[in-house]
DNA sequence: CAGTAACCGAGACGGTACGTCGAGTCTTACA
DNA sequence: TGTAAGACTCGACGTACCGTCTCGGTTACTG
């Protein structure tokens, strides 16, 4: 353990106010225009606290995203209709529009990931694997009901799917209802004719 | 006409050497480090001239990137097989390995258009309509062969492929062959059991 | 000749604006209190600008002080009477009390000459080289009418009565005429007893 | 009495640890590059302690060198010849040139007092009113064997050498024997000249 | 073929933000 | 309860770039 360290423990309540204000931030003005000062000003916090914390302005916008925002859309209900499901989740995990919160924090979480490999290699662990984590379950639920092939790729499935969102949002595309009925009919009727290399 | 202007008429040569010294900045630190001071001292060029050709740093990446790199990888040809060609395209486009030139330009642009929307705007018009036309020939041709389903949802696919791709690429996972192949496989046979919602 | 550089030339304006916000800056919070910050803003001047100009802190004070205002002192009239002349001459370098602007850019200066060696050079070839020059055209006018012994050590004279109105206004002691007149009567008559080693 | 109170009693160790990293820190870097953060790491000492014993920087240093280093000069002792006496204490106050540790301090101590009024009022009191006191002593013993002036004014005298000596060290000039041998020359001697006004 | 208008390189300008240092205060765990 | 340690807010540092504005100087149309 190790606990115990001498002089004045960290302050959770700054750490917060930061993460809150940095969202606040993203939303407003977009990843390159964010400003490690105002942040500071509008948490009520030195600036040197925000840098005790995250070394960079990526790793700071990698944990107030991934933490404050993505992870909640990220469970995926099993209400029997395998399809029903993937086109709900999609939708929430884009947000409204174009204009939308979530829209805005998922283009900014992508600038950090363009900017910096560590966020990279954090935005893998912490989005990709539990996606894929809790896809990989629905996958096997709908396995067991014959809804999904047995022999589904689940990593390219979780790639293709977070990808072309992510590739919306960025060009500011609006995810609608259309788009995400087409995209879950490519993802499990396939584009293959009847002169295509057969299922194995 | 408007040629018949009095006074010098602007360089070609500066234009050039502006978005060559973009590109290698690009390259070598990413799109918010990137510096118009640094790309006017190596392009030997007064930073005026650039404001003279493009009204902002996003501006200028967009142009730079998209006609000087992406342009060269969006033919796609036509050898019979349409699965390997596919493969091949997506392999080409997203460049040998995450710490390819072609990776970080790809990095660069979506950084660019996830801040500036008239980016975006840019990014849609010239990539994805460009790819959206080659592969809609593509297709096309692929269906006259019996390989492609005859109601493939085109604007599903392309941005699925682009999407997919492009996650990788800012994760920093390599475009393996592997991926790739699972993702054609997808592509073309879906993911449907035999409970699925039958092809309409 | 060298003037022909090509670019913007620096604006004279700026650097007494600078030199002006400098001298306020001083009198009112002294030399460790100083804001270059704060001097930029009040100048109406970016900070580069400052540093375009000046090296560091202590060269911005010592050519503002130097030039400003110490400089406007040094004259040493001639009426006839050359007690009553150095009198004058003392009580007008230090100012009218402790508060006064004088004696607060007098502080400020000796915190800079303290603090760099190379402000250290510069007050000696500015202040103490014009004073010297100064005295010993009085002294020189004072021997010529018997006022003043043929042998009198100038540079010694100089830094002196320097030196102890120096000393009055870091300590904070008011120059009174009181104390003016003592130091002018011991710089002429000296402490010898009768039995002091006779004038050579 | 006060030694019976509960708790640990402050520790004599530390403020003397840190009077003497305070003198270290003076010598080496001078006044404003002084941090009382290195000066507590040096001594071994939490931030804390000092804001304990002195309630700012310059109370610090004013205590700091004032009673470690300057008081040991301070003593004026009676060979009989009352110039060499002067000439030995000149040259000893100042140190042995302008990178001797006791130049060094003095500078220091100089840009303390002219930044901090209570600091001043410190110097006065603990430097020149001791200087003054061993100065009078002595010029009271050569007055009884007729080396000086019964009516030498002991303030204007006191202040003029002490004043001197620190003109010469802020300005990184030597007290060299030459110099202070002209300023004791000067000091018995006076510069009046055969017309000058009378002794009173 | 002389004017002249728009370009060019260079670089200083007023600003904004950076990442670091230090001041002086507050809060722990320990002695 | 005093102390070393160290996190806190705040303010300033010196640097890097931004986008604009001037410079002296170079084309290349136009009258």
């Amino acid at each position: 353990m190790e606990t115990a360290r001498p002089g004045r423990s960290r302050s959770e309540a700054s750490r917060l106010a930061i993460l809150e204000a940095t969202r606040d931030e993203l939303v407003e003005r977009g990843y390159d225009k964010l400003s490690l000062e105002r942040i500071a000003a509008a948490a009520g916090v030195g600036k040197q606290t925000i840098y005790r914390w995250y070394p960079s302005k990526s790793a700071l916008v990698a944990e107030g995203v991934l933490h404050g925002h993505l992870m909640d859309h990220i469970d995926l209900p099993d209400t029997g209709d395998i399809r029903a499901d993937l086109t709900h989740w999609l939708m929430a995990f884009a947000g409204a529009g174009p204009e939308s919160d979530s829209a805005a924090l998922i283009r900014a979480t992508s600038a950090a990931t363009a900017e910096d490999e560590t966020v990279a290699a954090r935005y893998e662990e912490q989005v990709t694997v539990v996606v894929r984590t809790a896809l990989r379950a629905r996958l096997t639920a709908g396995m067991e009901v014959g809804q999904v092939r047995r022999d589904a790729p689940v990593t390219a499935v979780v790639e293709s799917l977070v990808g072309t969102v992510l590739f919306r949002v960025l060009t500011r595309q609006p995810v609608s209802a259309e788009f995400v009925a087409d995209l879950v009919s490519l993802l499990f009727s396939g584009i293959g004719g009847s002169d295509s290399t057969p299922r194995v």
